[in-house]
DNA sequence: CTTGCAACACTTTTT
DNA sequence: GTGTTGCAAG
């Protein structure tokens, strides 16, 4: 058979990848080397070549968007989506195995999903209603607690509390707030992992069909996998009998960065030890970057250990050298890019060839800021997605209700929102009522009503509520999707209540709630043969599950501005890693641990290998952050790159711009300047921070001017001195 | 129940 | 410096 369409194009390891005979393989796939391609054509070859039934397929990704991607390039490669395949998240299968095999897993069939706000709040009812001090059991860091079990697969009885009292009123807790979610008919993100591993390792028939059903399983992004995504994979792998998938896991330890949420990049390290034979091959070729830019990548990241070991390279052009801007302060720092980029784009370049990447998101309001008053169009991402700004989560939440009259989270929100005078007082009788009578709040209300047990004003109140739902309920039974939201915003006083608050925030959010209504009427619904569901749950899963893009808007050409972290995965001609400095990148917070650091390392590795083209690094020396001013140290990774490829950009404004049209000498400026300031080369001076030093040298004019100081003990520094507040001595 | 003020914290993020 | 949250008064 003609299998060029596959294979045509691929480079040798590529090919080999492609192409291998069964037996578990790890893919090495460095940054820009054609991960997803050789996802895809393993895919096609597998189907098209080997004959296997797509039913036997299963492909597996951490985000939405990954596995939508794969979806259609399979497609594309394929001509047709091949039926009965199983390409989705992570969450998204696990979630479809449990819909499918809902009594087996011990679940309510119209079980709804807990995202992490949802599931912040459930743990503040719990830690309520077991009456514990929030200052003292932080609900953040309980929930950190409970799902970094849940990730490592313990449940409370499998913690081992020792005599630790604090562990084991943590435990408690976990007890008491799984408790909760089982009475409420919900389940959290990690639970829909850890119920679904549980599900086919419990269950000796289940275990069998599925290990006989998956004959491949491909994973993407596989140094992301945390303990129980791994554990799961193994459960459906092949044995000693080789009965079970074939394992294809795609990754990259040098891009692992997301430890600190749970992932684990042993997984990669060891899978060669757990999976004997396995055949590993290294994806080397860089189809992306210049060769200084690999090169200061490989620079860099040659500083960690523990590497599965791999270097970059390229066919292609050498390209320009990294650049590196030291900026006086922040303001200085964003006043470089934008013009920078004006310069670029007046080159006739697109903006979202443009990107500009920082550690934290804090740093982005400065971009932001001179990004605006230049007039030039730009994106944040990252922020509040759709389905969980708080109106859309309102409306979410009364359906969720109208669902199922025992979802507790729900009705907590819900029951005062908007407030028809239900408080707090009130809403703590209940909850206290439904703990006692171990049922749920929307029982325990029906029973309070009943026996009268609340002010009248209260009671009223509530019923008013019960019937509301009721009604609501009644009204749209026989409704299409939509129809049903939007009776539900109506009649529940939500479109009412934002629309009276005043503000472009109010009004923004009526447009949201009225777009979710089109939402609703949009939503493509397809069942599912092994788990039928009805539109409602599915909605709701599919939001839950897919909390929607962050700013739907603009498809304008724009520059692009987000985290290194939300940068993974993506690629741009020109790229500025901004805020190099110790202590922000890295982070403070990683610098004790050895581990965190090299995290950090890898992070960015990962920025330095977005940029096609083009690389500028730029740190600056004074920096407020938090209403504080800093005076960071150059990050240690600039270092790290070797200083080969990399060119220092130092502003020179006091040579190169001749601001007087007699073309004064820079030497007569700085005379000037030394007299406006008051301040020569050589002289004492005294800095609130620092102590006393002594001038060095001296750059710039106005408010740029900056002075090298060397102090008696924090060294020497370049300051700007109109922050800096220098007094002689 | 709403309003106002003080305390606080402040990486990174997907599902 | 900013935005969020908790508590007490109105």
């Amino acid at each position: 058979m003609d299998v060029s369409h596959i294979l045509d194009g691929l480079n040798d390891a590529q090919r080999e990848a492609v192409t291998a005979p069964p037996g578990p393989m790890l893919i090495l796939a460095g940054a820009g080397s054609g991960k997803t391609r050789v996802l895809v054509h393993r895919m096609a070859w597998l189907i098209q070549v080997e004959n296997v039934s797509p039913f036997s397929v299963m492909a597996v990704t951490f985000t939405n968007k990954a596995a939508s991607e794969m979806r259609a390039r399979v497609e594309q490669l394929q001509g047709i989506t091949p039926n009965g395949m199983w390409v989705g998240t992570f969450h998204g299968i696990a979630h479809r195995l449990l819909r499918a095999h809902w009594k087996e897993a011990n679940l309510p069939q119209q079980f709804q999903i807990l995202d992490s706000d949802d599931q912040y709040r459930m743990i503040r009812r719990v830690l309520k209603s077991l009456e514990l001090d929030e200052a003292r059991w932080v609900p953040r860091q309980i929930q950190g607690f409970i799902n970094g079990r849940k990730d490592e697969g313990l449940r409370p009885q499998h913690v081992d509390a020792g005599s630790d009292p604090i562990r084991q009123q943590l435990v408690s807790i976990y007890t008491a707030y799984e408790a909760a979610c089982k009475r409420a008919g919900v389940i959290d993100f990690a639970e829909l992992l850890l119920r679904s591993l549980e599900l086919i390792r419990d269950n000796e028939e289940l275990h069998k069909h599925y290990r006989n059903r998956f004959q491949h399983i491909l994973v993407d992004e596989f140094q992301d996998t945390n303990t129980i995504q791994y554990a799961w994979i193994r459960l459906l792998s092949a044995d000693k009998n080789g009965r079970g998938a074939q394992l294809f896991v795609v990754g990259d330890d040098d891009q692992a960065i997301y430890g600190w949420r749970g992932a684990k990049v042993e997984n990669i390290l060891s899978f060669n030890n757990e999976n004997p034979n396995t055949l590993v091959i290294r994806l080397e070729q860089n189809y992306r970057s210049t060769g200084n830019i690999l090169k200061a990548a490989n620079g860099l990241i040659s500083h960690n250990d523990d590497r599965m070991g791999k270097q970059l390279w390229t066919d292609g052009e050498e390209g320009n050298l990294i650049q590196l801007y030291a900026a006086f302060n922040e303001q200085d720092e964003a006043r470089y890019v934008i013009d920078r980029i004006v310069e670029h784009v007046s080159n006739g370049n697109a903006r979202d060839d443009i990107a500009i990447l920082y550690r934290s998101n804090a740093q982005s309001r400065v971009f932001e800021e001179q990004l605006m008053t230049h007039g030039i169009p730009y994106r944040v991402y990252g922020g509040l997605r759709f389905f969980e700004r708080a109106e859309i989560r309102d409306a979410l939440n009364y359906l969720r209700l109208l669902n199922n009259r025992n979802d507790d989270p729900a009705f907590e929100r819900v029951v005062n929102q908007p407030t028809r005078g239900i408080g707090n007082k009130t809403v703590d009788t209940i909850r206290e009522a439904a703990r006692l009578a171990d049922v749920s709040m929307w029982q325990a209300s029906l029973e309070l009503i009943a026996s009268n047990s609340l002010t009248a004003r209260a009671q009223n109140a509530l019923n008013g509520f019960i019937q509301l739902i009721n009604n609501l309920n009644t009204d749209t039974e026989a409704v299409e999707l939509h129809e049903q939201f939007e009776h539900v915003i109506h009649g529940s006083g939500l479109i009412e209540h934002y629309g009276k608050e005043k503000g472009e925030k109010a009004e923004a959010r009526v447009e949201n709630l009225e777009e979710l209504v089109s939402a609703a009427k949009g939503f493509q619904f397809e069942q599912d043969e092994d788990a039928p569901l009805d539109i409602l749950t599915a909605f709701l899963t599919h939001a839950a599950l897919e909390a929607g893009e962050g700013q739907a808007e603009a498809w304008e050409d724009c520059v692009q501005l987000m985290t290194l972290h939300s940068a993974k995965g993506l690629e741009f001609p020109l790229v500025f890693m901004c805020g190099m400095e110790e202590g922000l990148f890295p982070h403070q917070r990683s610098a004790e641990e050895e581990g965190r650091l090299q995290e950090e390392r890898r992070l960015c590795y990962v920025g330095i290998t977005r940029a096609r083209d083009q690389l500028v690094l730029s740190y600056a020396e004074q920096r407020r952050l938090y209403g504080k001013e800093m005076y960071p140290m150059p990050s240690s990774f600039i270092g790290e790159i070797p200083a080969e490829f990399i060119e220092e950009i130092r502003p020179k404004t006091s040579y190169s711009s001749n601001t007087s049209s007699y073309g004064q000498k820079s030497d007569y400026s700085f005379a000037q300047q030394d007299n406006d300031s008051g301040l020569t080369i050589g002289q004492r001076v005294l800095h609130q921070k620092f102590g006393e030093g002594f001038v060095l040298n001296y750059e710039g004019q106005g408010k740029s001017a900056r002075v090298e100081v060397n102090f008696d003990h924090a060294g020497s520094k370049w300051l700007v001195l109109s922050y800096a507040n220098l007094q002689t001595v």
